[in-house]
DNA sequence: TCAACTTAGTTCAAGCATGAAATTTATATG
DNA sequence: CATATAAATTTCATGCTTGAACTAAGTTGA
């Protein structure tokens, strides 16, 4: 019935995904804005630290959030002009640098970690656990290109 | 056997859906990057317009699409610029303007939205198009806060 | 009429994001 | 060793996005 290629249920499903994520950046953007005068980006950033407690080198950073490695240098500076982390030179390589969170940026971290798990289940309240737990599952699987890179979460 | 407010559920639903929202939507700006040389949210411009071939003002634009007024006034000027869309007096207001595409504006649409579809189709491909269509079903019943506003697609 | 208010849109500064070019340092290879 | 190549990071130009301040035009009502 439908053409070999295209089918308008994909379609349709990107469409969803999209409005849903776009609707909770936006929300989450505004709340962490209020709350934490600060932004998803750098709670991202943060996030990945906190996880890694030995330190990240800028490069490992970008492949982690999968963004560009000129993004990176931006929020790093950004958050190490506010205290939350700082740049360790690495022994061997005078390239390198390897970031990590101070006692502030890790103390900062927890209040805006504790936060964002609370404005998730408010913001996805609709979904009944478990349901969200089934609809987590489906998603998964369809992970693409998910070549096994960084595996953040 | 979870805190009251609190649910991972929910937390690995977000991060599922946010992590492939940033797959797909990278691999379209890059695609629409070189093939168009263009971007998503012109793209979604255009669309918005096909979809209201009276024109839309500048407010409406930024109502449907979810956006700030300063933002499209940004994308509009380029499109202007590429001859895509142009800014129609409106009658009875000297403020305001109606925004609707040009002859190459529509050809230009049509282009894309062909390769939209077929890429998405292509991206999203892991999902057969019966778990597709589920999927879509069950994110659309928890659209939050969706207050009838613009709606979009 | 005309001042107060509202509405439509633009401008602006700041931050995020990219890709490409540049810089600095490390590593090979002759 | 010396030079070529590769790797880690930064810099830069461009574009998207926001919220706040601003301008211009329409609306209201004393």
């Amino acid at each position: 019935m439908d053409s070999v290629v295209t089918s308008k249920s994909r379609l349709r499903l990107w469409l969803r995904v999209l409005k849903l994520s776009r609707l909770i950046e936006n929300e989450l953007r505004e709340r962490f804005r209020k709350e934490f005068n600060s932004t998803l980006p750098r709670f991202d950033v943060l996030a990945s630290l906190e996880r890694h407690s030995d330190g990240l080198r800028m490069s490992e950073l970008s492949t982690v959030l999968r963004v560009s490695n000129g993004n990176v240098t931006g929020i790093v500076d950004r958050l190490v002009e506010e205290g939350l982390v700082v740049r360790v030179a690495v022994p061997g390589d005078r390239r390198a640098s390897l970031v990590k969170l101070t006692d502030d940026g890790r103390s900062q971290f927890a209040l805006q970690a504790e936060a964002h798990e609370r404005w998730i289940n408010e913001l996805l309240a609709m979904f009944p656990e478990e349901q969200a737990e089934l609809l987590a599952k489906q998603l998964e699987l369809g992970l693409p290109f998910g070549k096994a890179l960084g595996e953040q979460v």
